[in-house]
DNA sequence: GAACGTATGATACGATCGTATTACGATGTG
DNA sequence: CACATCGTAATACGATCGTATCATACGTTC
């Protein structure tokens, strides 16, 4: 079925941010590639900080509901490992995505609307990802000891970090180097066994 | 003895990064908070792009030199972490220098003249962290193998993600979290003694 | 002391910005 | 049928943007 008007206002900031930057979109060059006018993009978002703090959500969720949905196949720490790939600029569609919310997240220190979301998306990864290391503790998946928490926030920490450096300098860091890097890290507190190979 | 015109303009452009962000930034913005008029702006900055790579490169050279000017004394692994926390947000000062930073990598990822200095600064920086790593394995102050470029370029993204996180979500991952997990991190290669309670 | 480059300010131009207002057709509802 | 609501478009307003131009002092150098 076709896009609704309100998905295809969303999408195209989505794709101006991806694209030109964050500084590039106006309601204008919004309507524009929406291919709307103008005045339906003021009906879908009252104000402009209003339309930016719903595209982050937009995104987001974009984003998040891909790694959920990674399989849960073989071990913890394959599964985990998994899903984390799901956040780092590892192919053009992820490139984009992860273009968008370093923006955003840019602009979330100096925008407490922006703030907030940026809150609940990493309160919620961090939380998420300590379930998985205290489950993998529970399958005495590990191969020392450690605090899922602590462990959670350096890990997201890490993954953020690392698309950082990968987004704003490709050559000195790609793709294959920072996987090799999130395994290591990984392999300090969980057994990835022969999931390291598999894809 | 009274600083510059042109530093006055560079530092006006960081201060109102520093505070309201990289788009709230304009050429009379940047003319009004350092008192001069938009032709002494213009005088030192052929354009607005390339105001903003001097002002890059500026704040860039502020905060290494902070990092280079730390304490070498100690063993290597307490001299590394101290210059680390240089680059972390833990005071208003560093708080405002990282705004300024994060500001400037996001918009590194879609202007490719802002890219080039941050292909340098990170360059720069995995190349003094792995030779401290490098030298710490020489004077056998480690606590297993390891790669010491593979080390700097993880030890790097952290530092930068945890400085992503705790700019944009200061009630998510606090400093002393920080410093905890930094001190962790580098506990997983280098022997930090009792280096670790002082500053 | 005339000429000149440096440093600074004032101002004008056209473009673009966010927002408010208004109009108009489609749709549903009394 | 009358009328309200929803979705969409067109347009106008005042502000601000980056940039270019011109004028004016102040040194320095022939």
């Amino acid at each position: 079925m076709a896009e609704s008007a309100r998905d295809r206002v969303l999408d195209a900031l989505v794709s101006i941010t991806a694209e030109r930057g964050l500084d590039q979109v106006s309601i204008r060059e919004v309507a524009a590639e929406a291919g709307v006018s103008v005045g339906t993009v003021q009906y879908y978002c009252r104000s402009k900080d209003q339309m930016l703090e719903t595209a982050f959500r937009h995104i987001l969720t974009r984003i998040t509901d891909r790694a959920a949905a990674t399989s849960r196949s073989g071990s913890v720490a394959q599964a985990l490992r998994r899903a984390l790939h799901e956040f780092l600029p590892l192919d053009d569609l992820r490139r984009r995505e992860c273009r968008v919310y370093l923006a955003f997240a840019a602009r979330a220190a100096v925008t407490p609307g922006l703030a907030e979301v940026q809150h609940e998306l990493l309160g919620e990864m961090r939380r998420r990802c300590a379930e998985v290391f205290a489950a993998a503790q529970e399958s005495g998946e590990v191969v020392t000891d450690f605090d899922p928490k602590d462990a959670a926030a350096v890990t997201t920490a890490l993954v953020d970090g690392m698309l950082l450096h990968m987004l704003t300098d490709p050559t000195g860091l790609r793709g294959t180097t920072a996987v090799r890097l999130l395994d290591d890290h990984l392999g300090r507190y969980l057994d990835l066994g022969a999931g390291r190979a598999t894809r």
